[in-house]
RNA sequence: GCGCUCGUAGCUCAAUUGGAUAGAGCAUCUGACUACGGAUCAGAAGGUUGGGGAUUCGAAUUCCUCCGAGCGCACCA
């Protein structure tokens, strides 16, 4: 139980005995802005004095009294503040206790949580067509789905990550034709593919004058250089699942049936339709075209029939680029159509990346690829790069100055912490300095801001993943992870662990509290996919 | 034209989801170790949160309304 668990439990109960009846209302403490607001703070009376017919400040002075007339463990003084607020300052031993519970719990177990109670959930990323090599904005939603399957792992999740390979259809019949037109030495299609790789597998191509092999042996080795860029951002996924396999299996005759069933599709110019407007679209839409192909949309909805009612994921998290927004309407339909509650299905849309100079498209073959971004700035500063911001956030990458100042990334800044960390360690094994056991030494002498600032930061990642986990914003493990690392940077800077000046009591404590930022910045990384090195 | 997502310091992004004086990094200027790695630390400057209304104890956040940007509006995928 942290501390904020038991001051809040302390309100409820002092508003029990002042006859206030909560409610919905739930007591939670958050630490304020500013350090002279205290070191933990509630609303409570804010929230409730409409309720209780008082004035905030009034109910506050109330609560506050009670609270006052209690022992509580670490507690040095409530008092109100501003229009309500309840403010507790706390002794330094509530920081030690942190300390304590970080090392005992060590990288495995320190915020480890169980929001998800076991889950079963599935997150699908990426999936970008196998017609051309990633580019930049393929490895930023990249890296998001595979962080996002991290943190909810370790927040009590069963995740299962899946990339849909769309390897049937027009576009791949389009890049055999482009492939072919390569080989004999015709100019590529106005729709077709354009770029370099085009000509290299043109050059490799040894099939028959076939659009069909042509496009699937194009498409095969395409997706094998996929793999092999994911690779190095150590972007892993559980299931590669084929689109053509769907369309082969006749799961889609079977999805149709069962929306049938259900009244909701009809024919109409020799086309089969779905009756989306009724769950919310804003058109109905096309499952089987006149001429008997399934669209994109019917091989969709199989896909998430397959996904909810064959794998039994019980909810499903899809990650898109912003420009796909428009089929989530009709996805969203399709799957209540199937009888599957929305709620089960979450579209995650990640705003476009956008470059300083110009914008990525494939087609035109002059974006960036985002294996020569790796080539540029390296694997762990790609990876934090593009979980620096929210993925709501439409972000711009200037690659000048991102490739220019490579050194100056801030993945160099947490590393070079946790290098500081490491090196810490390997002085002490050349002066013969051992680490006593934690029960024998007294943390009592941290009491340093910089030593008191870390110890804050390491108390907040448990609420931290929380929030990340919950609102599917591992970005938020980033700004925790650069706030750590700022903070230790501070406390190496003025707190000296090893020599003269420092007494004996002094090291034996603060060895701990470089123990705890280890692991506090090991967990963060971890979830971030971002390497911890112990020398730069 | 309709819809979706957005608009915060010169630039890239935060803001405890409606909380107290809107914060970091970069860039600019000024400082700091004979000591555990200076890829560090401290300070200064930088804002009418696109504009205007509304809701309430309280708004960057919610609701209208303009302005601007990106994306989407197929029997393509």
């Amino acid at each position: 139980m942290t501390i904020a668990d038991a001051l809040a439990t302390e309100i409820s109960s002092v508003l029990g005995e002042l006859g206030i009846a909560l409610d919905d209302t739930v007591v939670h403490l958050e630490r304020p802005a500013r350090l002279e607001h205290g070191d933990l703070s509630s609303n409570i009376a804010l929230a409730l004095a409409k309720q209780v017919g008082s004035s905030p400040r009034e109910l506050a002075g109330r609560i506050c009294e009670a609270l006052q007339a209690r022992t509580i463990e670490h507690v040095v003084s409530v008092e109100v503040a501003g229009p309500g607020f309840v403010n507790f300052r706390l002794a330094n031993s509530w920081l030690h206790a942190v300390l304590v519970a970080v090392v005992a719990e060590g990288v495995d177990d320190y915020a480890r949580l169980d929001l998800g109670r076991g889950e079963r959930v599935q997150v699908e990323f990426v999936s970008a067509n196998p017609t051309g090599p990633l580019h930049v904005g393929n490895g930023w939603l990249g890296s998001y789905g595979d962080a996002l399957a991290r943190l909810l792992r370790r927040c009590g999740w069963q995740v299962s990550t899946e990339y849909y390979v769309n390897d049937t259809g027009n576009q791949i019949r389009m890049l055999g034709e482009s492939v072919l037109a390569r080989r004999s030495g015709n100019a590529v299609p106005e729709q077709g593919y354009q770029g370099a790789y085009v000509l290299e597998l043109a050059e490799r191509y040894e099939g028959p004058d076939s659009v069909e092999d042509a496009g699937r042996y194009a498409a095969e080795e395409i997706l094998k250089s996929i793999r092999l860029t994911l690779d190095r951002l150590g972007i892993v996924f559980d299931e590669w699942y084929s689109q053509a396999s769907i369309e082969e299996s006749g799961k889609v005759t079977e999805t149709i049936a069962l929306m049938r069933a259900r009244n909701l599709i009809y024919e109409e110019g020799d086309a089969t339709w779905l009756r989306s407007t009724e769950l919310g679209d804003v058109r109905d839409r096309v499952l089987i075209k006149a001429n008997g192909d399934a669209t994109y949309l019917a091989g969709d909805l199989a896909y998430h029939r397959d996904k909810f009612l064959v794998r039994g994921f019980e909810r499903v998290i899809d990650v898109f680029g912003a420009d796909h927004h428009g089929q989530v309407a009709s996805l969203e339909a399709g799957v209540e159509a199937l009888g599957i509650d929305r709620s089960r299905l979450e579209v995650k849309l990640g705003q476009l990346v956008s470059l300083v100079s110009g914008k990525m498209s494939k087609r035109s073959g002059n974006y960036v690829r985002l294996d020569e971004l790796i080539d540029e700035i390296g694997p762990d500063a790609t990876r934090l790069m593009s979980l620096m911001s929210s993925i709501d956030q439409s972000t711009t990458l200037d690659l000048d100055a991102v490739t220019a100042k490579s050194m100056d990334n801030p993945v160099f800044y947490v590393q070079y912490a946790y290098a500081r960390i490491s090196s810490i360690g390997r002085v002490c094994e050349e002066r013969g300095v051992i680490r006593r056991e934690i029960d024998e030494v007294d943390l009592s002498v941290l009491g340093h801001p910089r030593e008191l600032d870390v110890l804050r930061s390491l108390y907040t990642l448990p609420s931290v993943l929380r929030e990340a986990a919950t609102e599917r914003a591992p970005y938020k493990v980033t700004n925790f992870v650069r706030t750590l690392a700022g903070e230790f940077h501070g406390f190496y800077h003025d707190c000296r662990v090893l020599g003269d000046g420092v007494s004996e009591a002094e090291t034996q404590a603060r060895l701990w509290l470089v123990e705890a930022t280890r692991v506090g910045l090991s967990i963060a990384l971890t979830l971030l996919g971002v390497s911890a090195p112990e020398q730069m």
